[in-house]
RNA sequence: GUGGUCGUAGCUCAGUUGGUUAGAGCGCCGGGUUGUGGUCCCGGAGGUCGGGGGUUCGAAUCCCCUCGGUCACCCCA
């Protein structure tokens, strides 16, 4: 095994460096543009919470029973607490410890943390930003999150998404619904998959989400959500539907879909990258959770919201050529061989003047010093020497289109520079 | 948790049927007469061949174990 001197980054996490780590931020920079023009208020909540928080979205779900990062911190008696799998749960015990006036829209971006095995868009700390609208049960609010996804989807030039819309019913229709899929899947659970058997003792739903070939014809007959839904809920879905029409929003709808986590109520909904070929390519979903704020021992208080995955749609967007990162490269580059100083007196002059300024140090040629002027992909490097000291100038080097160079009087280069990058 | 696959310099890789001081390209550092990058030329640094054990006169190469990356299942962003 690798000593200490072998050390990484954790399994499942990664280093994310310039310049990609600024088109990271960008992204998140654009979503948050996009959602407080909607009205929408950012929530920054604790990377751990109570391990109580996240243990109320669902027993059953893999992110409570087996994904958590969890552990006891040195309180007497201990804390029990748990690095955040998801953010909406946090979000939820938030509107209870403070009340705002409902409706609530709010808005969040930051790591989760879910211990699985890492693959292709799969991490174990991941990035996603999303949006909750806490107090509001009128189906618009479900289409206005909708439609800020797919705004931001837009905005970024990732305009190869698909948006796959469901109804999950609630507590009126879905247990009549639940009784006809676990009958008609018992009723073929011979031809089922053994792990798919395993999942029908579970949780009937979440069969649907088997890519296992001899389960297809099974899911494909199955019951469907949409046909069973009673009158609330389908009036619901009926406006959802609607609206998105009306707002010319495409979308699919797919009785298949259920989502993995147990508090979903009537609208689910999930965006997908067709173009991304990895066996992870949902890079978003959501859908109305009523009822989970009262799990937290708030007041009935409907919600909805979604998620997305950010580290995910940067793949999607590098499949489809988009988003790019942004150029990172400096403006000036000063090169200074009469000790260093002068090049840090400059800098501090550019620098406050809003130019891109960097430099060498360490004194070393001007050989040297040219070639990382040229890497750091500054347009013109500036250049102190013996000569320019005694002629209270600096000589100007263009490096990329020509290869001009002139001499600019020291009091003049300020604005000289401004002139050239404005 | 299960399975496939891979692990040689900072990066991408080559290393023939096991055979002497383990190579290339890129990158990095220095130089190409004394102040100028990007092209070119020359030179240099840098590797316990993931780790451990075994077979053998001899292992990067064969066997076992282990760790890690990666992909897939499960599940999800």
């Amino acid at each position: 095994m690798a000593g200490i001197d072998k050390l990484r980054a954790p399994k499942g996490t990664r280093d994310i460096l310039a310049p990609d780590s600024a088109r990271q931020r960008h992204l998140v920079d654009r979503f948050a543009a996009i959602v407080e023009s909607a009205g929408y208020g950012q929530v920054i909540s604790p990377m751990f919470e109570d391990v109580a928080v996240f243990s109320r979205v669902g027993e059953s779900t893999d992110i409570v029973t087996k994904e958590m990062f969890a552990f006891t911190d040195r309180d007497d008696p201990p804390q029990h607490l748990a690095l955040r799998p998801e953010l909406t749960a946090s979000i939820a015990r938030a509107f209870v410890q403070h009340r705002p006036t409902a409706p609530w829209a709010v808005w969040y971006e930051g790591p989760q943390f879910r211990y699985e095995r890492p693959q292709a868009g799969r991490y174990r700390q991941f990035m996603q930003v999303g949006v909750e609208v806490l107090g509001s049960a009128d189906p618009l609010a479900d289409v206005d999150t909708i439609v800020l996804a797919q705004e931001f989807f837009d905005d970024i030039g990732l305009t190869d998404t698909s948006l796959m819309v469901n109804s999950m019913g609630d507590e009126q229709c879905r247990p009549a619904y639940l009784d006809a899929v676990r009958g008609h899947f018992t009723e073929h659970a011979a031809a089922l998959s053994e792990q798919s058997r395993e999942t029908l003792a579970k949780n009937p739903l979440r069969v649907f989400d088997s890519k296992r070939p001899p389960d297809q014809p099974i899911i494909d007959t199955a019951p469907s959500l949409v046909d069973h839904l009673c009158a609330d809920c389908l009036a619901h879905f009926d406006d959802v539907r609607s609206a998105l029409d009306r707002l010319e929003v495409d979308y699919v709808l797919s009785p298949r879909l259920v989502r993995g986590l147990d508090y979903y109520r009537r609208t689910t909904f999930e965006f997908i990258a067709p173009g991304l070929d990895t066996a992870q390519n949902a890079i978003g979903g959501g859908g109305r959770y009523d009822g989970l704020v009262e799990q937290f021992g708030g007041p009935p208080t409907p919600g909805v919201g979604f998620a997305l995955g950010v580290d995910r749609i940067l793949l999607a967007c590098d499949a489809a050529d988009v988003f790019a990162a942004p150029d990172d490269s400096a403006d000036v580059f000063i090169v200074d061989v009469v000790g260093g100083v002068e090049a840090s007196v400059l800098s501090q002059q550019l620098r406050r003047a809003g130019l891109v300024v960097t430099r060498g140090f360490d004194q070393r040629s001007m050989k040297a010093q040219m070639k990382l002027a040229d890497r750091s992909g500054a347009r013109v490097a500036i250049i102190i020497g013996e000569q320019e000291l005694s002629d209270g100038a600096v000589t100007v080097r263009h490096l990329r289109a020509d290869s001009d160079q002139h001499a600019v009087p020291y009091p003049d280069i300020v604005s000289h520079l401004q002139e050239l990058f404005r």
